[in-house]
DNA sequence: TTGGCTTCCGTAAACGTTTACGATACTATG
DNA sequence: CATAGTATCGTAAACGTTTACGGAAGCCAA
């Protein structure tokens, strides 16, 4: 025992096949020990795994990776220095721990590939996954046109995008049922005698952006209302940006009485702007948002769309391991592409 | 031309091998030629380099890092289902930003390895580092006993910590100033006649929490003053703990008179749960806090403590390259243990 | 012409695993 | 006792790179 420690304090443990001479075993039989095949005596399985935990073995992993073919990793890519959402690590670690708990079943490893927002998108892209870092990867920020898409697509790379694109190649994907919570947002404030609407939408090129204003509109036509160009706000879709829109809300001489939000981290800004212009949030203008963390601590309460992070990220999960070869007999075929439901949880700004 | 595209398209470039005889080189040189390497013709190389993009080659990462010993990959540790500070994608993602220009220039990649709520951190990273997965290790949420930092010592990783904690072992850190923090605080609050003084702290192990209550404890002392347990208020690092917070402070008959918030998300719900309180932010009870996206929006505006995370996580980046002994020679050692300065921007809430 | 340099390139051996295959010893069956 | 079958293990060949080494030219000076 002492000689153990001692050998693991010199760091003398390379690889399987110190561990191998030290059990005085071949090489290959503490591999499939270790790696739970069948043929190999229990005994024997005890001792190699005992040893292994007491020397600190653990199989390196491009070895490993460069033999099977595969790394055991799914990659979530995302862009560093922008923000996504706005919202907080509270939305991305939400959704990456039902992805986790998928995972976990099969010994997989979720990372997060992270995209510089000096490098394209594109190129990282090519870059880490033509490596074959990862076995699989999600993407999500979709944008209107998103080259990962095709890209992903022509290397035969197992792929889900939480998001849709125009450049679809029938991937499997999940988004947030943006056109539901438009037409159930622009029923609710009409139905309250709202016929001046406006809504805001993401200043660059996130496809969601589109999405919504289409059935924003289609549903205001419904009604026999229409948008006003100059009510639909572009954002960034933080603090920052709902502030900004504030600003420019509350300087129209023919301004909106109502207004939907994309975002969950516009309201915040929103609501200090609108403050600071003698708007008073709820009562002089409608508020229908997205709920945040902070979201219920606004005052008035916001009246936002809610959904499970966590359970939007197990059926992410899932449903790429169903598009997987080595997983999909788990994964019976689901729907592929799911349209994730929100719902409206009223509050007192509308 | 026609036939590399449709060479691409079967997919038929596997590995460096295929690449090498469709040029009909060898294997050694057109290795030579993608690493830069001195002894190789400059028109072969070229004619290496415009194939290898043509047909999309790039080198497998697996057999790339099993031969070279080394992955070129920065593992960035933090845990899912968590709130860390509860302030959003914001913080990371602006730290990240900052890492990664300087590891841009060494080509390294920073990936974000995700330890599952489930999992214990320890044996997450022991499985992780110890497979090799990477080169150098960033860990953040530091704890008052954190055993990982010993993990990575025995095991001879480069790493660096986000934090402090007890089991120092002699690795490189930055934190942030919250003796600083406190102190200045503290000294503020008093100088502004306040005499009953309260602070926050994480609900958690984490080191800071000790840290900034041993010095506001001091600070407090060298006035005169001292700290009421009862005026520890501990809590989660979110909106839902300050609201939490509030709720218990205004029920006290000894009430505090002026707090200071250890996290950054706890302003937006304590302010809302002071006003339902009927106890008036900035009037009732002085508030300093941490700078958020939302802090800025509060009403009336957080007094609160910034700094660049960005230029926080360059220094991160370059500390870390600089004890990684293929990286030490482009940064001279600086001092390895750091506090980051944090600057107060008076707001209207104290 | 010879010898030594330089430039360029090919050969082959690693790196640490996993796994197909074959070998051995033992058990059961006739 | 012979044979087939089973349980267990060792051997060696991959996986895709990088790189130490050596060899083949070409050049220049003596």
């Amino acid at each position: 025992m002492a000689d153990r420690e001692a050998q693991e304090e010199r760091g003398k443990m390379k690889g399987i096949r110190e561990l191998a001479e030290h059990l005085d075993i071949s090489i290959g039989t503490v591999s499939r020990a270790l790696n739970g095949k069948p043929d190999v005596n229990e005994e024997t399985r005890k001792r190699v795994l005992e040893a292994a935990e007491s020397l600190g073995y653990v199989a390196n992993q491009s070895g490993r990776a460069l033999r099977k073919g595969a790394t055991g990793v799914i990659g979530f890519m995302m862009q560093t220095g922008t923000e996504i959402t706005g919202q907080g690590d509270t939305f991305f670690m939400s959704v990456f721990d039902g992805v986790q708990t998928v995972f976990a079943r099969h010994k997989l490893d979720l990372v997060a590939l992270l995209c510089s927002s000096e490098e394209d998108p594109n190129d990282y892209l090519k870059r880490v996954v033509a490596r074959g870092f990862a076995d699989g990867i999600i993407l999500s920020a979709t944008r209107r046109h998103d080259a990962r898409f095709e890209l992903l697509a022509k290397r035969k790379i197992p792929f889900i995008t939480l998001g849709r694109s125009l450049t679809d190649v029938g991937q499997p994907w999940l988004d947030l049922d943006f056109e539901g919570m438009a037409e159930a947002s622009i029923d609710r404030l009409v139905a309250r005698g709202h016929t001046n609407i406006a809504i805001t939408r993401p200043h660059d090129d996130m496809n969601l952006g589109y999405v919504f204003e289409d059935q924003c509109r289609a549903t205001l036509a419904r009604h026999g209302l229409r948008l006003d160009e100059r009510h639909v706000f572009r954002s960034t879709p933080n603090e920052a940006g709902g502030y900004q829109i504030a600003r420019e809300l509350s300087a129209l001489q023919n301004r909106p009485t109502a207004i939907v939000l994309i975002n969950e981290a516009i309201a915040v800004g929103l609501y200090r702007g609108l403050v600071e212009a003698g708007v008073k949030p709820g009562r002089d203008l409608a508020i229908i948002g997205r709920q945040s963390p902070q979201s219920e601590f606004l005052s008035p309460r916001l009246t936002s769309f809610s959904l499970s992070l966590r359970d939007l990220g197990i059926a992410l999960a899932e449903t790429l391991l169903g598009t997987m070869p080595a997983f999909a007999h788990v994964y019976p075929a689901k729907p592929a592409q799911l349209l994730w439901p929100m719902a409206l949880v009223p509050g007192e700004s509308d």
